[in-house]
DNA sequence: TAAAAGTACGAAAACGGTTTCGCGGCAAAA
DNA sequence: TTTTGCCGCGAAACCGTTTTCGTACTTTTA
């Protein structure tokens, strides 16, 4: 049998006053007396009374939702991202609504526009691969321009106004360089993917700015570009035969623990002959054997600074025009040392 | 310059024609005039309207949200179900929020009733371990008494009557354990979490019933079982010291994981000495060295499962008293054959 | 030519709340 | 006794849709 929710209408008629006596009463107003206000209140628990979310939505214009949208759903970091979003988005009351844009334009685009009519009041975004290609953010234009405010985290762009939350990959993966240099490590190689763009970008550029700093010539035959889904590892076996190096920065978790197991192949002892630091502090770098030194980007942290700077913006008055109203913060990547150096 | 959002009482105040009609024309009712219809249909068109989802959904009581609740977010198996999900609902205009129990009772609670109250038109859930313990449905049943369905998967109950989405985890595991053996294994270990209950359990039960219909003795010596956060290893490590065994099948990746690292320290050759298959064919399973022998549980085809059971619920009218119209789809898990084995 | 039928549109209620404002009654102040 | 003010409550507008029903006008039919 199914038990209808008791709206307020029910409980205005039930005890005989009207609805706003009954909303005003619940909310514990004073402009009702100390009995009615009882009477209601007692009434309202005993029947379950909860509020409709949509009703409460439409009328104040306030959903309390937090759109998200993001790349992809499999994958270690992003989520740790939400995880970091989530909870302080719920600490305050906001429940999250996810989106996956599957690295598309398209999809990204639906997403936003499916969301903006009402859904949700604010986005925290991951731009796709595509939409980072393409550099058309019309789709975001058109929403902050709805007044939603949108927070853009990891995959950001400079041709964006809005609020951010970064790691500066440049400088983790120079860091990270530096470090492998400290350990006397002459010939470091860098593993990343085919297409270069955003973080990858910032990441073979503080590689670069490394080994620039320490006098280190710069060989672009010691930069291996892998296809994402490169199964066969054609390409990485001929780049062990072909060349010889000492160290590897990889762009991900991924590429290293494969290399790490072409190196054992190839009889190279890790970490005395070749040292490995990937990119993301993910699970596989925790249980690699060896373990992998790897570039934490502390994503929860990041999650959570996308909610509060968004969650502000929601909830306090800003000119969405005037470029000074946004920020960009920095997340503080660091080494995590482990088995590979 | 916020341009807010422009609604069916805008249009008709520019066309001067009423709210009705507006919105039939938007709905090419062929109420409306065709020359009228075109007018408003252009003037919408050409300002961008979009009908407000919130409204829509108050009027339809209909939301086209479906609500899922988890126990962790930073899980593979979990987002590969909710991947599943997702693309689904998606592809039938459907969005998801997600909440993340924690593995926490209350939050669950918390989670299920605020979603319930409009938000949603349906839930797909998978318990919290806390939830398990208890054995404390009620959150559910009150979701339900209102005529919301729910779906549960992975982490289900007997004990509540709805939909459900499972792997067969006793079959898995004895199919597994028959393989170790069929390999000529004799001492299979088991490893597995330190409270055994909900897909643990009926893993354990598995491995015993492939025991007994080889007619190895079980002994409970070669059972090792592992607190989650436990990081020193050291009750691992005596294990390793005390027992013999030539075979493990552990319950998660993770264990098998360290497992085989701690063969390796131990100077066990892996598959020959000691093979290894773990439960979740995850990231780890596949880039493990030595890769690693898995049951893949298919969790897109159980999130798929899960959104097309629920939508079905919500789509089409049904008796939610009568046991009969719900249904438990057993998702077949598969072994993913690697090098540990 | 009068009645019936059809066309094109609008008024209004409804979904479930929030909030402003007004009003009657009663007590305190003048 | 009249005025003022406060208390406690209700009417009604509003958020943005959908949908039913009514109606004025035109066209067809008998």
């Amino acid at each position: 049998m199914i038990r209808r929710k008791v709206t307020l209408k029910d409980i205005a008629r039930e005890l005989d006053v009207s609805i706003s006596t009954v909303s005003k009463a619940l909310k514990n107003s004073n402009e009702i007396g100390r009995d009615t206000r009882n009477r209601i209140q007692a009434f309202a628990r005993s029947h379950n009374y909860r509020p409709n979310n949509i009703a409460v939505s439409l009328k104040n214009k306030k959903t309390r939702n937090i759109g998200v949208i993001i790349p992809d759903i499999v994958h270690h970091f992003f989520t740790t991202v939400f995880r970091g979003i989530e909870k302080h988005a719920n600490s305050l009351g906001y429940n999250v609504i996810v989106c996956v844009s599957d690295e598309s334009f398209d999809k990204e685009v639906i997403n936003t526009e499916l969301l903006a009519n009402g859904s949700i009041d604010g986005f925290i975004i991951g731009l796709s691969a595509e939409t980072q290609e393409k550099r058309d953010y019309s789709h975001l234009k058109e929403v902050t321009d709805q007044g939603i405010p949108v927070v853009l985290f990891d995959r950001v762009t400079d041709e964006f106004p809005c609020d951010k939350v970064i790691i500066d990959d440049e400088v983790a993966a120079r860091q990270a360089v530096e470090y492998l240099i400290s350990k006397g490590k002459k010939r470091i190689a860098l593993f990343t993917t085919a297409h270069d763009l955003g973080v990858t970008k910032n990441r073979s550029l503080g590689y670069k700015k490394a080994l620039e700093n320490h006098r280190i010539p710069f060989d672009k035959n010691l930069v291996l570009q892998l296809p994402f889904q490169f199964e066969e590892e054609e390409l990485s076996r001929s780049f062990f035969k072909e060349q010889t190096f000492d160290a590897v920065l990889s762009v991900n978790e991924i590429f290293a623990v494969r290399g790490m197991r072409l190196a054992g192949e190839f009889g190279y002892r890790i970490p005395e002959d070749v040292s490995f630091i990937g990119f993301t502090d993910g699970i596989l770098s925790k249980y690699a054997v060896p373990s992998l030194t790897s570039i934490a980007q502390h994503g929860e942290q990041m999650g959570e600074t996308a909610a509060r700077m968004l969650i502000d913006k929601i909830e306090n008055e800003y000119d969405e025009t005037d470029a000074s109203n946004y920020r960009t913060e920095i997340i503080e990547a660091s080494l995590i040392k482990r088995e590979s150096t």
